[in-house]
DNA sequence: TTTTGACTTGTCAATATTTGTCTAATGTAA
DNA sequence: TTACATTAGACAAATATTGACAAGTCAAAA
């Protein structure tokens, strides 16, 4: 599920309004709005205001929205699958570099 | 293989010059330097110019460099391989979507 | 050793993009 | 209607990206 959401659902079934969890976060009302929207994109430190807010997992919430951007980056290439294949061949790659340390 | 490396590589097989390749996509020699070294990316207009001048498929490049910018962008996160899993997942849920037209 | 040519690096201004807010609009329930 | 939650649009400010220039390194040739 999308970032925006998936952070919407959070938010509603723990019956808060965009206007405390905004808040919390220190922005506008309407930014939030546009972020669960996915109209805006949140930024990291955001996104770990919103764990807090939510009471989530930060990681999991971080992993989810930096997938979310992957996803808007690649969504319209004809071949995006390949797209991702080929960057967790070079990830792969860079792990095992960097395993002998 | 990063898409820097990958060109470079490319570029020496072919015995061409920076300068050559980088008066081809009308750019100074020192940016396509820095494009090959991977320490500044190319804009996609460069990436199809560079298909151009050393004969490759146009789509393979840009789907390399596509990839270079994914693994820039998570490299360093301690989860990088969920991240894209979780990205592919949500491509897939797109694609499924969008199969209806 | 000097010179030459290929490549690299650092810095800067111009440009482009992102970010956050404000205001006004829309929707909705009392 | 009123009150309140949410959304949309427009704008300025902050940040990031881009490309060029000048100066630097390095290696091979003269």
């Amino acid at each position: 599920m999308a970032f925006g959401n998936y952070i919407r659902k959070l938010r509603e079934e723990k019956q808060l309004l965009l206007r405390e969890v905004a808040s919390q976060m220190n922005i506008d009302t309407a930014l939030l709005s546009k972020i669960e929207r996915g109209t805006r994109s949140a930024r990291k430190e955001q996104v770990e205001d919103l764990a807090k807010a939510l009471n989530q997992s930060e990681n999991e919430l971080i992993q989810l929205w930096m997938a979310d951007k992957i996803v808007k980056m690649i969504k319209d290439e004809s071949n995006s699958t390949e797209i991702l294949k080929k960057a967790e061949e070079e990830i792969k790659n860079l792990t095992n570099k960097n395993s002998s340390y």
